[in-house]
Parts: structure tokens; C-alpha cells; sequence
DNA sequence: TAGGCATGTTAACGGTGATAACATTAAGTT
DNA sequence: AACTTAATGTTATCACCGTTAACATGCCTA
């Protein structure tokens, strides 16, 4: 008798929370989200999520943890049916990587954003080690295959690589690279870097 | 009789916030900075500085265009004793980037900074465009010199040498570059990017 | 010197992150 | 089954922020 479609106790609140807000960040494109959007959007009031993140800043953590597993899904696919350690493998990662600059814009601004828990900083910058791993694995592999000789600098390669690739998602990001290059192509771009970096022609 | 110590009208109220707003952000390290801050700090009331700033945005556009200036102050003194178009001019170009990004870490951050008016977009646009055009000329003098056969790549290795640059500067920022290689150093990393993409190795 | 305009003031509004005090339900104990 | 407790919701409220409105002051010009 009585019995209220939505229930008092959520249920999943945490979780949902944190989809709501990625949801809401991706549909208006910018990860300067409210409190009480996110509690609306769940159908809940805002202190209720007060429960389950100490503060606003641990929800957005959250959601960078959804978007690092949102572009290692991307370089994962990117690598799933090519031959590891070649040029093409580094071009797909990098690829990779700049599709998702530009496909999930504001998921990549938030992960790359400056925030203030020390905390969560550390088990962020795990995981973006972790990505950075398979760039660096790519690398070594390339190295010992093609330039056994520089075998010993891949993981300057990788770091210079990673460097580039991102000061060119970041400019696009900013719609810069336009502004510099009118004809400039992100993708293009890259591979350029990478063979140069390389010192590879193929 | 009565004379009050600060008078009723500033006089130079306008410039006197930017230049308020500007020290704040220096001392704080940060950006998110407060109207009512800047006012305090002037000597005035939060609403006064709406007669000179339509909005908060405005009032950091002008600190942006200070920014600006700032760095194009250090890329002119670090190429003032130095021959242009030699690979060591554009050493000192990409180190005064570096330099600037970690010496002036919160107005790097702030020009950057993705912010919502149209209209001071495209200004600031061209002011970071007239920095560009430094490293442009640069590197059209040096290929002309030294690969003659390249220089009508100018554009697009500005392009690419810029993007490496800033990617190892905002990676600093973010402290991103030690998580990867703690041994890394920005500027030999600069350094070794800047010989690949021109292919030198002297 | 009178009046107008630029530029300052205080008061107030809506929105935000966050906390306090209270309400409801689920879970465990006897 | 009933009582207790902890988890998890609610509404009320706070301080702060950006911003606007209404009013005050004083410089500049006719």
C-alpha cells in the first residue's frame, strides 16, 4: 500500500553519481558541473551525495578515474589488430590519442585538469603511468627490432613521444593549432614527429 | 578640512586591478582568484570594478594580455644576444618557453585556460600567434641556412617544434614529466625533440 | 556656479559548495 | 517478531561568490 515508485535508499547512489556526472559533463561539453545537477539528474537531493564523496572535487575524481579507463579503451582497441613493436603500432597509439582529445573534449580537459587532493593525485598519476607504459613497451619493442643501438634510450623516447603527442592534442584542444597552421593536420602531424623522433623513414 | 587619506574616486582604478588581479594570482600560485580579493586589494568595493570590467572573464582577459606580454618579454631577451637562425637561437626560444612555464606557473596555466568570451578569444589569438611568428622566422632562417631543400616546410616544423614544446611544458606543469622519467630534464628533452625534427646533429 | 556624467558606495539576489539536524529504511541481535 | 543501530536519505541553513540595483560623491564643462 502506499509504496513510492522511487524508494527512500537509492540503492547504487555512488555509482550513479559518478555516471550521471559523466554523462552531464559530455552533454554540455564542459566539466564545470554542479552539485546539484548531478543530484537532480539522479533524482536525488544534493547533500545526499555528501554521503558518499567527502566533497566535490572526490566526485570529479571519480569520473577522471571513468575517463583514464576511457582512453586506455581507446589505445586498446587501437593496438588490438596490429603487430606489436612497429611504426604503424606507434602510429595507431598516438593516433588513439589524439582521437580521444578530440572525441571526448571535456573528458580530456578534466583528466589533464590541475585539482587539489593530494590523494587522489598519486593514484591518478598511477594510471596514467600505466597508459604511458604501453607507449614505452611499443617503443622498446620498436628499438630493439629496427634500432638496437638506441634500444637504451626508450624511455626518453617514449617520455619525448608522449610529449609531443600531447602538446599537439592540447594545442588542438585550444583550437591553436588552426590558428598557427590553418592547413595543419593533428594526425599528420604526429607521425611526422614520430619518425623524426625515431629517425626512421619507413 | 576632513581630507580623506584615499579619495572618493580612485583614478586609475582599471589598471591598477589588472595589475592587483596579476599579483594575487603570483602570490596565491593559482588563478582562482576573487573580484572581491582584487578589490580588497585595490582599496575598493567588489561592484566598483564593474565599471571598468563588464565581468570576472574580463578582468582575467586583461591579466591574460599581461601574460602575453610576460612571455614575449622572455622570448625577446633570450634571443637579444644571440645570432638568429642558428640552432642555438632556437635552443634559447624553446628555453625560454620552458623557463616561463615553470617560472610563471599559474599565468602559463591561466593563458591557457579555456574560458567562455568570443570575442577576446580571437585578440588573444593573434597575440599568441605574434609569438609564434618568432619561432617561425626563426626556423625559416635556420633551414634556408643549413636545408635549404626543406624551407618550405617552415610552417609546418614551427608548427610541430611549438607543439613539443608546449606538451613538455604542460606535462611539467602537471608534474606528469618525473611520473614517466623521474631523470627527465625539459630542456635536454627540448634539446633532443629540436635536433630530430631538423635532422642536425650539429 | 550649476548640472551632468563618470565612478564610487551599500544593499540585495540567485546560485554554489558544504554542514547540521532530522527522517527513513535496511540489517543484525536477541 | 521486536528492538537497536548504522547507513543513507531529507530539508533548513550558512558563508561565499558573481552580479545588479539604487544611491552617493565629486570632477569637468557650459
Amino acid at each position: 500500500m502506499n509504496q513510492s515508485i522511487t524508494p527512500y535508499h537509492h540503492g547504487d547512489l555512488r555509482n550513479c553519481a559518478i555516471i550521471a556526472a559523466a554523462e552531464l559533463i559530455e552533454s554540455i561539453g564542459s566539466y564545470d558541473i554542479t552539485i546539484a545537477q548531478v543530484a537532480k539528474r539522479v533524482g536525488v537531493s544534493a547533500p545526499a551525495l555528501y554521503r558518499h564523496f567527502t566533497d566535490k572535487d572526490a566526485l570529479l575524481t571519480a569520473v577522471r578515474e571513468l575517463t583514464h579507463l576511457g582512453i586506455m579503451d581507446y589505445i586498446t582497441r587501437a593496438q588490438a589488430d596490429i603487430e606489436h613493436g612497429t611504426l604503424a603500432h606507434l602510429d595507431a597509439l598516438g593516433s588513439a590519442y589524439l582521437r580521444y582529445a578530440t572525441d571526448k573534449k571535456a573528458f580530456f580537459g578534466l583528466m589533464w585538469e590541475d585539482h587539489g587532493d593530494t590523494e587522489s593525485r598519486r593514484a591518478e598519476a598511477r594510471a596514467k603511468r600505466t597508459g604511458f607504459q604501453v607507449l614505452h613497451e611499443a617503443i622498446e619493442l620498436y628499438l630493439k627490432r629496427h634500432k638496437p643501438e638506441s634500444a637504451g634510450d626508450s624511455l626518453k623516447t617514449a617520455t619525448l613521444m608522449w610529449s609531443t603527442a600531447h602538446g599537439i592534442a592540447t594545442l588542438q584542444h585550444n583550437r591553436m593549432l588552426d590558428t598557427f597552421d590553418e592547413d595543419a593536420d593533428a594526425d599528420s602531424l604526429l607521425r611526422t614527429a614520430t619518425r623524426a623522433i625515431l629517425r626512421s623513414d619507413d
